[in-house]
DNA sequence: TTTATATATTCCTTGACAAGAATATACAAG
DNA sequence: CTTGTATATTCTTGTCAAGGAATATATAAA
């Protein structure tokens, strides 16, 4: 996993703006007005989002498009999901304590 | 998805803790031996984690042995895996828009 | 061209946090 | 009880990042 990703939704008003995203594609203001921001933090965030390369932007007229990029995510759900493996063979090790024990 | 999980595990060093944990449990001075980290510092990196509820501790003799904790890494699977949703969503707008258009 | 709208950028201040060094505490062994 | 081992804590310092305010840039509209 790479911390890029996480320093980058670590912050709440950036993991706000992921999950405002996740529902579909905003402009700044957008974002702003949903999450009662003000512009300018929010196209901070959404540029160091951006960098992350947890969004990307597109133009339409003056306002530009801000979408989540699957990437990341996946790369996130891959790394949570391969937990799981430790988490049986810890439950299989508590097992054969109580068996022995 | 709370920020406090994701804060501690957007520090580089904390990351590569959990991610021996996660092949077993360890003491302060076998993680610091391994990672190549300052006693102290390893220290106070477990007590952060502890902080956030990724790890607990049971006392051995001197030794205090940390130990992963599930629930917050079952969390943060939950959510991740939450964004398949948007993507076959988002697919199936592209699809649409291509057929349409 | 001026004016309005949408967004980005800069500067400043402040708070958080990580590392290093030194020291304190806890427990065990002799 | 002294010594050694394992861990925690404190203090200081430097860095980085977030918010506020002001301003710059870009595009559309009149």
């Amino acid at each position: 996993m790479d911390t890029a990703t996480l320093t980058a939704l670590a912050e709440p008003n950036r993991l706000k703006i992921v999950e405002l995203l996740r529902g579909q594609p905003c402009s700044v203001n957008e974002v702003a007005l949903a999450l009662k921001l003000r512009q300018p933090q929010v196209s901070k965030h959404l540029h160091t989002l951006a960098q992350a390369g947890l969004v990307t932007m597109q133009p339409v007229a003056q306002q530009r498009i801000y979408t989540l990029k699957p990437e990341p995510f996946l790369r996130l759900e891959d790394w949570a999901n391969s937990f799981q493996q430790y988490w049986t063979q810890q439950l299989d090790n508590l097992e054969n304590h109580l068996k022995k024990g």
